[in-house]
DNA sequence: TCCCGAGTTAAGGAACCCTTAAGGTCCCAA
DNA sequence: TTGGGACCTTAAGGGTTCCTTAACTCGGGA
């Protein structure tokens, strides 16, 4: 996990100031102050983005848009103290919070942590793992080739693993998690599940990892 | 076109001060103290919700989420004014403005009013869902062929999936929503409207999709 | 090699959903 | 008031999909 974050700030005086607080906090800041020059850049090579919307060039709102499209990484737009509908905007775009200007360091880096910490506020809608991805609204996974029809629980356990992608997520969790309890009889069950996922997975299911004795993972690369 | 506005606030001083407000303001304003009681209303009835997110019984947030199901109606949240995490759900979850308490009472009416002068984001006269086309105004929905005559309840349903177009929406929302919920006695009532909506739409059926163990989803395509 | 955890397959039964048909209610017009 | 129509609900049967179990196979680790 990178330490980095894309500062995107027009305001010399601004932009270095919030470059320090960054450094200092222990965050290793990329200032940029172009929405033009920002907008190639790939968000994912960030632990979280620190936006300006009032930008001279593509404007700030496009990039916020931008970046939600191709990426979850965390956004904190700075507004104007009073401009509260661009700050209404900007959340509904999928921005994780903001900071009015002015505002004390100490405030940009607890809303930086904050946004680190809490996984996200509202459930995301979309979760992707390799080539795997899930729409939780449309209650669909597909990957890169087809859409996947899966089954009530094979759909929960996938999700299950997705949302703690990389991590192993041990049988009896799983077990506890998607199946009735009430049934405890055969531990089996989850066998026969992660059997099907995987031959339905395809081409994926090299991502699909058991880890032996302990559990199943999902991972981002086959 | 009503001029009601709903105030959900169980702090007796400061929901009798916001009544006295809108009513001066020309509203007519209609306050509930419990998040129970405002649950079974029907936003619709509203030309705005004024919603206060800590309330006992029903949680703000519950409220608002099945608001956003069944209408589109502005809601404003009050807040606290430290508790930032709380308006951003909140207008994730789709609130269309929030405003600070404390607040000036010529606040809250300019933002009421700013809600209702702003077009939706969405032209809410119309919706077309693939092939499926329906006309709010004029209460009638149709298919690239012909005008569908449906009953009042297919017309909710059909209207309540077509919102949320895309998303899987569960039966029991669909229950709550559009089915008198007193009659919570046979849950096979839906099928029925379901398989008759359905020969309705003729060519379009394959657009209304069952999501097995969750209810159903209206695709834009088929 | 042996043991035990994991994978696979098939089959029975449970859960869920669709459809048809039969009341029941409400409203309107005669 | 009564008859009829439109609509909603309920019931019942049947079909489909899904979950579980059981039995067998596979494979890693001691």
């Amino acid at each position: 996990m990178t330490n980095r974050i894309l500062l995107v700030e027009d305001d010399e005086a601004l932009g270095r100031q919030v470059s320090e607080t960054l450094s200092q906090a222990g965050f290793e800041p990329h200032w940029v102050q172009d929405g033009d020059e920002a907008r190639p850049l790939n968000p994912d090579d960030y632990c979280a983005v620190v936006l300006d919307l009032m930008l001279p060039g593509t404007y700030g709102m496009d990039l916020l848009k931008r970046y939600r499209r191709v990426s979850e990484v965390p956004v904190l737009i700075l507004s104007a103290r009073d401009d509260t509908s661009d700050k209404i905007r900007g959340l509904k775009l999928g921005a994780d919070d903001y900071v009015t200007k002015p505002f004390f360091p100490e405030e940009l880096i607890a809303r930086i942590h904050a946004c680190l910490r809490r996984p996200n506020l509202v459930d995301t809608k979309r979760v992707a793992v390799g080539s795997v991805q899930i729409d939780f609204e449309r209650r669909e996974a597909r990957t890169e080739e087809e859409v996947l029809t899966l089954t009530p629980v094979e759909f929960e356990i996938l999700v299950l693993l997705a949302r703690r992608k990389g991590s192993a997520v041990s049988r009896d969790a799983i077990v506890d998690a998607v199946l009735d309890a009430a049934h405890e009889g055969s531990r089996r069950t989850l066998d026969v599940h992660i059997s099907r996922l995987r031959r339905k997975l395809g081409m994926a299911s090299g991502q699909l990892e058991t880890v032996w004795g302990i559990g199943y993972r999902l991972n981002d690369a086959s």
